[in-house]
DNA sequence: GAATAAATATACAGATCGGTCTGTCTTGTC
DNA sequence: GACAAGACAGACCGATCTGTATATTTATTC
């Protein structure tokens, strides 16, 4: 079955906006790149802003999907998996379409709290930090949320480093540091 | 001596960009904002770019000089000094005025890593890794280079967190995890 | 006080923005 | 074959964008 005119113009959306940016990527891209009409984007989406909520929103699934695979196919012990996140995390910055995190990105462009493609975002990092924090129970961490929280950061300042500076290692560095931390969380 | 009409443009576009971006900001809000004309603006900048630049560029040299003093007034120990680097940043992002990083945001919206603007943001992240390198070299880390790459992880890990989901303690979180690296680092 | 330089106001150009409207063409169903 | 639904093309709208041109006012300096 071909995918429906709106699933295709979420994706042709979703790849402009990692590419280039919201505000850099006028509808006029989007319609030419994927081929539909400007009034079926209309019927299905009630405007632009729409249109970028719904694709963070499947930003958000495919993403923690990939990411939860990525983690679990790497290892079984709860504890490696907590180090997997961030071979999985390495995987992700050295593919060749890494263009850094779109929730952050979406962030910078719409920065005010309250903004729902901001509130998106802020719901996406939670849903992530949310599972590193189920991973982290399981393990049988002392504090798993403190111990979530702070990889989390590892995580979340090597997407950074990776993107604006450029450090294609900020992943093996992260990891170098989540070992500390998690064997400090179980001594 | 009244501040030049130069900087007074410098000075206000970088307030309107930390607080709604870069593209959401156009050069007419700008010269309303400064009450600055236009073709005095066109004077001292070839082009929105270029003024763009110069608001990083003084972003860069206010913030490192601020967070140099913040950091060694709060300690004299060098050891000391890498855990302070953390609640200058918790005094950061509890301030009215905290919308993230600057150059983050300028990553995200100048995606491309040739971009001027996108290496001027990297360049910024250079230095500050260089100034904890320092600060890690005179505690007398083992590895001070690995050391400063995994606490500008935590670091940047705090901003995003801090501005994307709005945890506002997480430059805490990131304290704590730093004193665990540092210590390992020492061990 | 005249000359010079700088900043001003204002209008405008040309492009692009998000979004609307009209009308045609295709497709599937009865 | 008639009909309805949906997608198409493309003109069009007002607003806004960056950047330019012109002409006036302000301030400094000799």
């Amino acid at each position: 079955m071909a995918p429906s005119r709106r699933d295709h113009l979420v994706d042709t959306a979703l790849e402009l906006f990692i590419r280039d940016g919201f505000h850099a990527t006028g509808i006029d891209k989007i319609l030419a790149e994927s081929g539909v009409a400007k009034m079926t984007l209309y019927k299905h989406f009630k405007s632009k802003d729409e249109l970028i909520l719904s694709a963070l929103r499947r930003r958000d699934e495919h993403f923690r999907n990939w990411f939860m695979r990525a983690v679990e196919s790497r290892a079984q012990a709860p504890r490696q998996r907590l180090l997997a996140i961030f071979d999985a995390l390495d995987e992700w910055i050295g593919g060749r379409d890494f263009n850094g995190c779109m929730f952050i990105n979406a962030s910078a462009e719409f920065a005010r709290a309250d903004n729902p493609i901001h509130v998106a975002a802020a719901e996406h990092l939670r849903l992530v930090l949310a599972y590193v924090r189920e991973l982290a129970t399981a393990a049988g961490a002392r504090d798993a949320e403190a111990l979530a929280r702070e990889l989390m950061l590892l995580a979340e300042g090597a997407i950074v480093m990776a993107h604006v500076a450029g450090q294609a290692d900020a992943a093996k560095n992260a990891r170098r540091a989540a070992r500390t931390l998690v064997d400090h969380a179980f001594a």
